[in-house]
DNA sequence: TTCTGTGAACAGATTCACAGCA
DNA sequence: TGCTGTGAATCTGTTCACAGAA
């Protein structure tokens, strides 16, 4: 529809293919262990093994960054840490709130991953009276309708929704009027939603179904 | 490094795409919601509009079952829900173990979407002395050793795992050991399996650097 | 040597274009 | 006329092969 391929861009960046974006938290995650390890440079070899991906697709992959390898050594792994994080946009803090406080709400509320990678969780809000007002990953339940001023407060960028598949379209209309751009989409259904919003979407029966289908190949395969 | 696409084959199914199989869980459960309406007959439209892809995706990938449409009209919803099922092996009940009673292991445990799809959740275990015995999901868990047997007895195929990255490589092994063929790990880290195993990996953290990333990228856009 | 960087070959997936039946 | 089915064209991503710097 838009035409993103022709238009001009400042020479700094140079359109990362959206599959060397989807490994980059991978690697990231490598990286820091490696950092952690005390290791100064690491071959695409390592990054590979421990991704589980092959050496030529990580370089591949970071000839699309900015940070160039030494050959016969690898790649600086500070300079790659801190070049993942700025593309990942892990630099600023982004901030987070949360719809639907099931059993899957109350875990990602309480989930260590968010703090750690600058995400973080500024509300959790529901429409049911029962939950409304008790805590939740530390912070008070609040109603949905108080969405429009947590996101202008908080300058709130992503939205969780954690919420039944029915109530789902209406939750990410209410996020979108209040200004979020992108929304982590747990209810197992498609949410149509503006050219300038981003959703991606996690749904455990589909990852289920996959393997099952994996399953029921392998059997006649072995 | 296996051959497979070679391999000789019953003419009654020739190998679908991946892209393919990975869609159709959502296909099928807009033909349940379809049906649940009373609706007999859907265009390949309509799918496409339910679940945010082309028409011409949805033909292209349904071609590929033995259910054919009629023109004019559309397809036979009662076929394609029974094919699809059939194909994602939801025809025959799948048994499941959850490993890691964390907030994410609780969640899971809880989860709703398992049951209606035919995943029967038959254990909960966990190595922490302090969640072993209490109840999670209507099941009382045991300990990880018990693996073993509750697999043997139960004829368990698929494995869930929650527990925190340094961890899962060694539960994962402990599933392989036990006769699993499938994982679903939840764990932020890359798992050797042997060939015959087939592992997904679903990264919450991950999600959501993808999104940080366009995010980032939107607002030089806009 | 070892390991990077990249053009070229290949494979897979999506979109287009249109023929053809109800 | 409406909607399916599919070859052809295109696009995207992966793997190969190898030149070249440390």
């Amino acid at each position: 529809m838009t035409q993103r391929a022709m238009t001009a861009r400042p020479m700094t960046e140079r359109a990362i293919p959206p599959a060397t974006v989807a490994r980059l938290p991978s690697y990231r995650r490598v990286l820091m262990d490696a950092a952690d390890a005390g290791q100064r440079t690491i071959a695409s070899g390592a990054i590979a093994e421990a991704v589980g991906v092959h050496p030529d697709q990580v370089r591949k992959d970071l000839s699309h960054l900015a940070t160039r390898g030494t050959r016969g050594v690898g790649y600086d792994v500070r300079a790659l840490i801190a070049e993942t994080s700025s593309i990942l946009g892990l630099d600023e803090e982004r901030t987070v709130v949360l719809v639907g406080v099931g059993n899957l709400g109350r875990a990602l509320a309480a989930y260590e991953g968010f703090a750690p990678q600058g995400f973080r969780l500024v509300a959790v809000l529901d429409v049911d009276d029962a939950v409304i007002g008790s805590e939740v990953g530390g912070l008070r339940v609040a109603h949905l309708d108080t969405l429009p001023q947590v996101a202008r407060r908080e300058q709130v960028e992503m939205g969780v929704v954690a919420v039944p598949g029915p109530a789902a379209q209406a939750v990410v209309d209410t996020m979108v009027a209040a200004g979020l751009r992108t929304v982590l989409n747990f209810a197992p259904v498609h949410v149509r939603v503006p050219d300038d919003v981003a959703v991606r979407r996690v749904d455990l029966s589909t990852e289920l179904q996959m393997l099952s289908f994996l399953r029921s190949r392998m059997r006649r395969d072995g």
